[in-house]
DNA sequence: AAGCATTAATTTCTGGCGAAATTAATCCGC
DNA sequence: GCGGATTAATTTCGCCAGAAATTAATGCTT
C-alpha cells in the first residue's frame, strides 16, 4: 500500500500547475481579446496549418476538445467573422474552415498576450529560475 | 520575436498530459464509483484533516475550486449522504462538514482506483521511465 | 447600541463541455 | 445501382463551473 506515495502529490502539483496557467490565461485572453481559450487555440492551430485547413475533426484531433465543442466554436469564431466555414467539393460531408483577415490580425494579437502569460508562469526550460518553483510546491 | 519557442510547446504538454490524465480519473472514479472527481477531492481533503473540518472555503482554498462551486459539490455530497453539514457553534455563518461512514469507505474504495489510475499515467519520480516526468520537471 | 463594512455560505444565472441522438454524404458488398 | 454500415458535422440534452447577487452573522467605529 502506498508504493508510490509521491504519486499523488506529483498529480496535485500538476493539477495546480495547470489551472494555475489556465485562469490566467483564460483571464487575459477575454479581457484583452475577448476570446476564450478553446477560440484562440483552434485560431492557432488555423495559422498553423497556414492554409484552409479542412476537417474539424483534425483540429479536434490536436486540440483535445470533442467534435461538439469544437462545431460549437467553431460557430461562434464564424459569428464574430473570425473564420468562415466553408463546403468541401470532394467530401460533402466535411467541412472547410478557414481564416478571415481580422481572424488573422486577432490572433496575432491574442498571441502576444498568450506568450506573455506562458512566460510569467513557466519557466523557458533553458533557464531553470525560482518562478515554476513556487506554484508546483 | 519567438524569444522562448519551447514555451508553447511546453504548455501543450502540459495541457496534453493533465487532460489525459484528468479524463481517465474522471472516467474511472464515475463508472466505478460514482463519483465526480470534485467530489472525490473534497472526500480526500475531509480524510486529511482527520477530524470535522470546518470552513467550506479552507476546503476551497486547496482545491482550486470557487466557493459557489464546492458549495455545490457539498450539497451533493451530502444528499448523498456521503457528508454532513452542521452548524458551527462559535461562529454561525460557517458550517461544518463532516465525513459519515459511508463516506470515509467510499473514499477508501475510490482512493484505490485513484492511484491506480495515476500509477498508469504518471512515473513514480524514482524510477525516471519513457513515460510522461519529463513534462512535470 | 446603531450603522456600515466585511466575511461565510448559498443561490441564481449564464456559458461551455461531453455523450448521445440526428442529419447527411460516402463507402462497400452484392 | 441498392441497402446497410460508416464517417463528418451538428444539435439536443443534462451537468458542472465561475461571476454576481443574496442572505445572514460578525466586527468595527463612533
Amino acid at each position: 500500500m502506498a508504493a508510490h506515495p509521491g504519486l499523488v502529490d506529483q498529480w496535485r502539483s500538476l493539477v495546480t500547475c495547470y489551472n494555475t496557467v489556465a485562469c490566467a490565461l483564460d483571464r487575459a485572453l477575454q479581457d484583452a481579446h475577448g476570446l476564450t481559450m478553446s477560440e484562440f487555440e483552434t485560431l492557432d492551430r488555423l495559422v498553423e496549418a497556414g492554409a484552409a485547413k479542412r476537417r474539424v475533426q483534425e483540429i479536434a484531433a490536436d486540440m483535445y476538445l470533442s467534435q461538439s465543442a469544437l462545431s460549437r466554436t467553431i460557430a461562434r469564431l464564424e459569428k464574430n467573422g473570425l473564420v468562415l466555414r466553408g463546403m468541401c467539393e470532394s467530401d460533402r460531408r466535411g467541412v472547410f474552415v478557414s481564416l478571415t483577415d481580422e481572424g488573422r490580425s486577432r490572433h496575432a494579437a491574442a498571441a502576444v498576450t498568450h506568450r506573455a502569460i506562458l512566460g510569467e508562469h513557466l519557466t523557458p526550460a533553458d533557464e531553470p529560475s525560482t518562478e515554476k518553483a513556487e506554484l508546483i510546491t
